[in-house]
DNA sequence: GCTAAATATACCTTGACACGTATATGCTCT
DNA sequence: AGAGCATATACGTGTCAAGGTATATTTAGC
């Protein structure tokens, strides 16, 4: 496995980890809410877990498992060389940026300045 | 297979894709540049294509594959979910946009505007 | 039309990995 | 200490995908 590549290509992985972004669960309640047999998410979240993926707790006999960024950033890093491609760029990294403000909408007028990549022959 | 993120989980094609982000390339010279056998290339690219990451169009008996952008939007997508988690990611995205703008650093007075994300507990 | 080059496909083998069932470990509470 | 819950691990099994070798297909140039 050993890439990050690897870890997220995995259905299941990827549910964990969306569940996670709301906020640290415990090993059944991600059983329960994601209908996984036991093993299987305790599996899982050793991968993610040894991946840098998640972390975790120890909660009496529960354990706790929330999201790591360092992963994330590994993908994200990646992904940018090929920012330049996507047509909708600029607007897409723009709203995003405005949803996250959610407050203030930043009006933006340096959209001009930054030059579409034109469309490849 | 069929998933954007299982597409990206072998190696080569991501060898392959950041080949093609400085220009189009033929099978011949994929091969060449990335000491892959040529069957390995072609089935690779074929997977990729009929994944959406690439298209080729026909020049004399070479194919030219070049990349398209949709499965790189939809990875960003997915990750954009996650992006509250990395610290830095205001910066590496501002840091971003700026190298973007190649020309003309856009000096960018919104930054306290964005709420850095709390450390979760 | 034939040959050679570029690319695609077929078939086979092999290895990785995801799952299920069973079991081990560890903690809590009485 | 013993019972019971929460989590981890072991083991066996099936599936799927990647690579290699061989071959088919297409095109150019003569």
């Amino acid at each position: 496995m050993e890439s990050v590549f690897g870890i997220i290509a995995e259905p299941n992985r990827r549910a964990i980890l969306s569940l996670l972004v709301s906020s640290q669960q415990s090993v059944g309640e991600i059983e329960r809410q994601l209908r996984m047999t036991q093993p299987t998410v305790s599996k899982h979240l050793r991968v993610l877990r040894e991946a840098g993926f998640v972390e975790s707790t120890v909660d009496a006999q529960h354990r706790l498992y929330r999201l790591k960024p360092e992963p994330f950033q590994e993908l994200d890093r990646w992904l940018a060389q090929f920012r330049r491609f996507w047509s909708a760029h600029l607007d897409a990294l723009e709203r995003h940026l405005d949803r996250m403000d959610q407050s203030t909408p930043t009006k933006r007028k340096t959209k001009e300045k930054r030059p579409r990549p034109k469309p490849r022959a």
